[in-house]
DNA sequence: TTGTAAGCGTTATCAT
DNA sequence: ATGATAACGCTTACAA
């Protein structure tokens, strides 16, 4: 920005930012003269002199597969993320990090001062990279509570009590034989889903059913069929993906079971598919913008050197539709 | 980097980046001094003096939705972008701009010199971003053919010459009454597929017979179901995605047709699906990585200065398994 | 309120 | 082959 406007480059930078005072009729000239040369500041330039880049990764550590999956949650989540950095001025990036090189490079590129900070997404077991991250100085927030132990602040739903409520609604209801299809146990929702569904049946005195999936909707065709032969008289299944139940209960149609008068079903998440299946799914919603939004408050925060929560827990809730 | 390593800033910045020749013993002090301390060198700084970011970005322009579909293209094309370009050793980041706001920040931000150069995923109708971002000077290049003619480069298959041969295929093998389940019409690919397909039949001086779908699985169901209601003669499908293709062949196997004896298909993309599917799908293999590796060789190209093709076609070919 | 000038951490030019 | 030194374009004390 040649001060062509005729001020000197202070100034200009002073209205660029609106940080301190400038003369209303000084900001007008400039902004017009900003206008006209279409000038937008260097942001390498600008970085060198602020130490700070208002860029955030998100970080894909998930094969690109999974993450591209016709699941709903991550791009709920993206735009939850994103569309509060946006309030803040700040880019939001996604960077694929999937294999050890990968995640080289993405510390690297952090250190390296490319980034503000980072949100990671969910992992599988244990993960070095968060810890490796908040190590280097770099604000670190992960989506979902990590496996490991570790005290880099994250952001969750509270698996467990809102499984433990469902069920206990099952119950409530008069259910009295009530299965789970549980997810992967290497993933902390697949974890903690069961135990709420295992808390709830052991206070009820009832008998645990058990199988499992991948989240997906032919897993849960697989495991309805088994929970089928291996449990006929079930009256009430607790899944927990939404996209598995969708699978299950194509499978329960085909063997002539009715929905919920024979078995009722309540699923996790609230997809978009919750609403249109048939019938429409009772589940528990997570509500995956505010995830993100949460995410991007928590990053923010810690760049700012503000103290944070190292647990933010947001609400769930049982929507009830017609499958229980 | 402070010189502790006892030599000048200017010949660290030599061993760093390997640039000019420097005493191997000097060499080897300063990376030692380098491992010691950690170093990275602070990416502002570098762009400042070199106005290069070594960034690039893969913009999606479409709804988050789609782009996040369980179709294995666009997680293929990063993968191949990614990879090319980190051997270049560039940076891909990934942006997210699908409406108007969405638009204007990637340009800003591309505009204000962040990015080297972008790459734009397929988009639907007619799209003013390319041509404003290489308006300003930001080298890009499309991925598939834009709908509106325009000077900026792409890279793609060839979509028309590979479902002709497709079809004549089906012709040579005797199928007398071939159909199509055609693509959106408003994306390239499912334009140029059902010219493709009405070319074979004219030549052969068939009746087309076509349907739409939207690329996805359950559009495929509902297509098939439609041409089943109004061409039940029929004895081959061309299907523009395989996707669509599963879909359909469901539909099929559930109306007690038999593939191929019945019916012949033949599909588009070779997704991973196609080789599992009931029968093993025959189909036209895009390939997608090489797709995204020509991407990046084609962006690298322009940011060099040097001259691109203007279009590069990359080769596809027709996968004979069991459907046809 | 505005301007001056000193960084910010590199690379690149030019002597040496 | 190496070392000074001047950019690179911005922000931010500090001075006026």
């Amino acid at each position: 920005m040649a001060e062509l406007s005729g001020f000197s480059r202070a100034t200009v930078s002073r209205v660029v930012n609106g940080t301190r005072r400038v003369a209303p009729e000084i900001q007008e000239v400039v902004q017009k003269a900003i206008d006209e040369l279409n000038y937008v500041p260097n942001p390498a330039a600008r970085s060198l002199a602020t130490q700070r880049t208002d860029c955030y990764a998100f970080v894909i550590t998930e094969a690109e597969s999974r993450f591209f999956s016709d699941d709903e949650f991550f791009p709920r989540l993206v735009k939850g993320l994103g569309d509060e950095l946006e309030r803040a001025g700040k880019q939001l990036i996604l960077v694929l990090a999937h294999d050890p090189a990968g995640y080289a490079r993405l510390e690297k590129y952090a250190v390296g001062g490319h980034l503000d900070g980072v949100i990671l997404g969910s992992m599988h077991g244990t993960d070095p990279l968060p810890a490796a991250l908040a190590r280097v100085g770099v604000p670190v927030v992960l989506s979902g509570r990590p496996l490991a132990t570790s005290d880099v602040p994250y952001v969750d739903v509270d698996h467990r009590s809102a499984v433990r409520e469902a069920v206990e609604y099952l119950i409530q209801s008069g259910r009295r034989a009530i299965a789970t299809i549980a997810g992967p146990q290497d993933m902390v929702g697949g974890l903690e889903r069961l135990d709420g569904y295992r808390e709830a049946l052991a206070a009820a005195g009832m008998q645990p059913v058990v199988t499992y999936g991948e989240f997906t909707r032919a897993s849960g065709v697989v495991a309805m069929r088994e929970l089928l032969a291996k449990a006929p008289e079930i009256d009430a299944i607790f899944i927990a993906s939404d996209l598995m139940a969708e699978g299950a209960m194509q499978v329960l149609r085909e063997a002539g079971r009715r929905i919920p008068e024979d078995i009722a079903i309540i699923g996790f998440d609230d997809m978009e598919l919750a609403k249109h299946s048939d019938p429409p799914l009772t589940t528990i919603r997570q509500p995956v913008f505010e995830l993100g939004a949460a995410l991007a408050r928590t990053v923010l925060a810690l760049k700012e050197g503000r103290t944070v929560e190292q647990v933010t827990i947001v609400p769930t809730q049982l929507v009830r539709r017609e499958s229980a």
